[in-house]
RNA sequence: CGCGGAGUGGAGCAGCCUGGUAGCUCGUCGGGCUCAUAACCCGAAGGUCGUAAGUUCAAAUCUUGCCUCCGCAACCA
């Protein structure tokens, strides 16, 4: 019999750094619905890889004395150690850098050229001669070039251009035909007001970049992203080249899963594309939204709370992939914060599964030492759970062919809240008290335990981790985990139960934030120099000795003079005068003093600080400032007393 | 007038398309239980649904104006 096959994709991510969680999140998604279809019995082909052509890491390679190839290659190795480390279970990787890709990109570029829906023509826009690199209006920092600062001006280069403005109307017509073909519904309506503004033709190829797939027929140019990049989901099936041949097997796509801002490529330059080239479109493309970072976008410069890596070895891998699985709200944006992590984890993870695993099991040991009897005696109290739990099953696929995996977990957990109410409900500890209560008390635990399989079966697609640790403490059998086996409650044979570990420990979320905020603050410090609030006040942890407290040299200086420094929006460079000369000293305080609110002033500074470097600028000492996370206040001294009096 | 999203009890969200008792999770408070990971179960308090006007018997939900916040603006998941 010929399975079902479900093909489903991430997107190729850009090496030029590592990844952050929000890579983490898209991936895990996918791996979640793989799994799934897996656990459903389709044959699945879940691909991810990596887009490894570009300016940007030809440039990031350079900086680094590596070339583009070592660099990528050295970025790929982690990107692969973090989805082993994450349990991403992926059937195959590409890399745009890979000799079939290549091929399969150079093939398709001379078709759609020999089609004439590739033309050549000339590329305009803003150049910056020594960067050698074209910017668009909307790159430019003050109208110069956002790299090097210098001034830019219009050039045009030969290039190719895919006449997107052919599709226009095809693409509006296609989304109306397959009204599931973008998701969110949202989002599809962004991409008709998109496409009614007027699609213009879209540049394929450059002279400048060096670092890409050469174009077969005009080695001037190399291939720019988008053949390149979204071609993709099709070389790596094979298509136009001999590496793979399961083309045919898994074309169109099931799924195509991404976050929203390259939603547009995918739903607009990509159908288009395969159009040109007469090729079956993708059923579905999702765009998912952003974990978002307490009301600000991901980004690199906040560092490690938000490393995949770090994440995952703190916490474990089935916490991180279940908190992502679950925060982030069906198509919209979700927020991360430590202390909703921990929340979530706690509250669900520790307090609900994992307790329920564990009085369960403690109860099955204590009353028929792991081993339940045959004989049960079953009561009206149980239809409920046990209703719960065949529905279960064709509830959560309804919610997973949706793709809506928060709605699909919760209604796994409303199970294991049931569970852990029906305990109470029947209370188990007072049938134990009467031995003629026997038969019941087996029936009780027994429902727990099959509860339990329901639950365990299905979150093997979330919680890959977890599922065994359940199973083996559960005592249960492969068999016993499989989707058929939800089609009705009552199929587990024998319940034998061991316990082991506690499954997912709780976290002391006040402390793991103390830590977490003492670690921040050494890591602010040590990056930039600014009067981070010192870590150890903020902990209010390690008392000091007077002797520790007169090591600071705290003097009253008198700013003499204020400007901003350049190119940085945080920092201010003031000439302080200490009572014998005038020092330099930088402070971060540009987003709340403006210089003027500073000269002449006397502040408190830190006299015997060691000098550090920043901006370019040697910086002698600091101010004194108070700092709560969101305002500052610099720490003014009245006026009768002279600069160089000891603070004390 | 560039495009788009959001404003709902202390926090995070659902509900809005298809008007008619405002719901969920976390937190808080009170109670219960003791099998369990100071957990679990029950109950309570807490909201003029951003704002102004309009449509309607009836508006969180439809219409319009305004305010605030946040993204995108053609290679940042």
């Amino acid at each position: 019999m010929e399975k079902k096959t479900f093909y489903i994709t991430t997107p190729i991510y850009y090496p030029s750094d590592n990844l952050h969680i929000g890579h983490s999140y898209t991936t895990v998604v996918a791996d979640s619905l793989a799994r799934y279809k897996r656990l459903q019995g389709y044959d699945v082909m879940f691909l991810t890889g990596t887009d490894e052509h570009g300016q940007k890491i030809q440039d990031k390679a350079l900086s680094v004395g590596k070339t583009p190839k070592q660099y990528v290659d050295d970025i790929v190795a982690s990107i692969k150690d973090l989805w082993e480390l994450m349990d991403i279970k992926y059937d195959r990787f590409v890399r745009t850098t890979d000799p079939y890709h290549e091929k399969t990109v150079q093939k398709i570029f001379k078709t759609l050229y020999d089609k004439g829906d590739i033309y050549k023509g000339f590329y305009e826009g803003m150049y910056c001669k020594p960067c050698e690199t074209f910017w668009t209006k909307s790159q430019l920092v003050d109208g110069k070039c956002p790299d090097c600062g210098r001034e830019v001006y219009s050039a045009k280069e030969e290039a190719y251009f895919f006449k997107l403005s052919n599709y226009a109307d095809k693409l509006l017509d296609l989304y109306e035909k397959n009204p599931k073909f973008i998701q969110p519904e949202t989002r599809k309506n962004e991409m008709i007001s998109f496409i009614k503004q007027g699609l213009q033709d879209l540049c394929v190829s450059r002279t400048t970049v060096k670092w890409g797939i050469p174009v077969e027929f005009d080695p001037e140019h190399t291939v720019y992203v988008w053949v390149d990049a979204l071609s993709n989901y099709i070389s790596a099936l094979g298509y136009w080249n001999e590496e793979y041949n399961d083309y045919d097997k898994y074309w169109p796509a099931d799924v195509h899963l991404m976050a929203k801002e390259i939603l547009r490529f995918h739903t607009i330059i990509w159908p288009a594309m395969l159009m040109a080239l007469d090729l079956p479109l993708p059923k579905r493309v999702f765009g998912h939204g952003w974990l978002l970072l307490e009301g600000g976008k991901m980004s690199k410069s906040v560092g490690n709370v938000v490393d995949p890596v770090v994440l995952c070895k703190k916490y474990g891998v089935d916490a991180i992939r279940y908190f992502l699985l679950r925060e982030i709200p069906f198509g919209n944006d979700g927020i991360y914060n430590n202390e909703a992590l921990m929340t979530r984890i706690n509250s669900d993870l520790a307090n609900d599964l994992g307790n329920l695993v564990s009085r369960s099991v403690a109860m099955i040991e204590k009353y028929f030492d792991g081993v339940l009897p045959l004989e049960k005696e079953f009561a009206e109290i149980d239809k409920d759970i046990i209703g719960m739990c065949n529905r279960l099953q064709p509830t959560v696929t309804a919610y997973m062919d949706d793709l809506n995996v928060p709605l699909a977990l919760q209604e796994i957990f409303k199970v294991v809240q049931r569970a852990n109410k029906y305990i109470d409900e029947t209370a188990p500890w007072i049938l134990a008290k009467d031995e003629s209560n026997k038969p019941r008390l087996a029936a009780v635990l027994y429902t727990l335990a099959e509860a339990l399989r329901f639950v365990t079966t299905l979150l093997q697609a979330y919680l890959p981790n977890t599922a065994p640790k359940i199973a083996a403490q559960m005592g249960y059998s492969c068999d016993d985990l499989t989707f058929e086996s939800l089609a009705e409650f009552g199929q587990l044979k024998e319940v034998h139960v061991t316990k082991g570990e506690v499954i997912f420990p709780r976290i002391d979320v006040a402390k793991e934030l103390k830590e977490i905020a003492q670690a921040e603050a050494a890591k602010k410090a040590a990056l930039s120099g600014e009067q981070a609030p010192a870590p150890v006040e903020e902990a209010c942890a390690k008392e000091i000795t007077i002797d520790d407290f007169a090591k600071v040299n705290l003097i009253v200086g008198q700013i003499k003079n204020c400007v901003p420094v350049a190119k940085s929006d945080k920092l201010l460079n003031n000439t302080v005068f200490d009572g014998k000369r005038e020092r330099t000293i930088l402070s971060g305080i540009a987003q709340w003093y403006k210089p003027e609110d500073l000269i002449g002033k006397k502040v408190v500074i830190v006299e015997n600080l060691a000098p550090r470097k920043m901006r370019g600028l040697m910086s002698e000492g600091m101010l004194l400032a108070a700092d709560n996370g969101e305002d500052v206040n610099v720490i003014f001294v009245d006026d009768g007393i002279a600069p160089g009096s000891k603070v004390r």
